[in-house]
DNA sequence: ATATTTATATCGTATCACGATATAAAGCGG
DNA sequence: CCGCTTTATATCGTGATACGATATAAATAT
């Protein structure tokens, strides 16, 4: 039944992009992109949140991790900070205000995972050969 | 323990954001672009596949999908047939080219989920609250 | 001290998505 | 049958995103 795989395929995707299109949607509720919303996550859970880790943990060249910090620093979520031991290195932190949507966000994401978590895994079981 | 939760939801999205890598890379070795896969996908699964339908089941604006339409139908992915009996409306189909490129892509996508399924469904079961 | 590597930044280009607007066919009310 | 509205697709201008290529500057190696 390999159409039949395939149809559950297209059903996980489907409702992936359903999930993912609830994060643009509450990204946008508060003023931002759902690219910012997950460079926020990454730099609020990081230890040491850098320019290149977050391009690495973003599955990002540099370059784009550049570029999309840039946007989230001139929109006051983001600070870059030098580091005073290796002056190559930037390290990122949240702004008071970054870190206010993102825990508001955060919030909405887990009730969103709640509802629509057991209907994912459902369709990601059902698209695996077990 | 919300940090724990926090720190769940990061990992969740990381598992996810390294599946979506995947399929971008995928469609990439076969010369074209994430996007164009997922519409394929959509396109092949319909039993009638207008724009229109296109537009809803990707979460998209119609003009957001007549332009994905367009690029791909440039490339030689798709076929637009005006629909007889209601002229306003498109109907789409895969080319022999795109039907071949899809079902290589879904193979793929079949056997990468049975490697990272496991640890995407994982990382979810720990980020609902149970 | 110079060469190389590493970390970040800049530039040009393309996809993607959107809002606003346009066009053209279909459906509707009289 | 004829305007009027709705529906389906298309076009245009704009911005975010991502990339390759290239640049800059600090750290490291020889």
């Amino acid at each position: 039944m390999n159409v039949n795989r395939l149809e559950r395929l297209v059903e996980f995707r489907h409702t992936l992009r359903g999930f993912l299109f609830f994060s643009e949607e509450a990204a946008a509720e508060e003023g931002i992109h759902a690219q910012q919303y997950q460079l926020m996550q990454v730099v609020f859970a990081a230890t040491e949140p850098t320019i290149a880790y977050v391009a690495e943990r973003m599955y990002l060249k540099h370059n784009s991790a550049v570029e999309l910090v840039g946007r989230a620093v001139e929109e006051g979520l983001l600070l870059r900070k030098r580091d005073l031991i290796d002056a190559r290195r930037v390290v990122l932190k949240l702004t008071p205000r970054g870190e206010r949507i993102l825990m508001r966000l955060v919030d909405k994401h887990l009730l969103e995972l709640d509802r629509v978590g057991p209907q994912i895994k459902l369709a990601l079981e059902k698209v695996m050969s077990k």
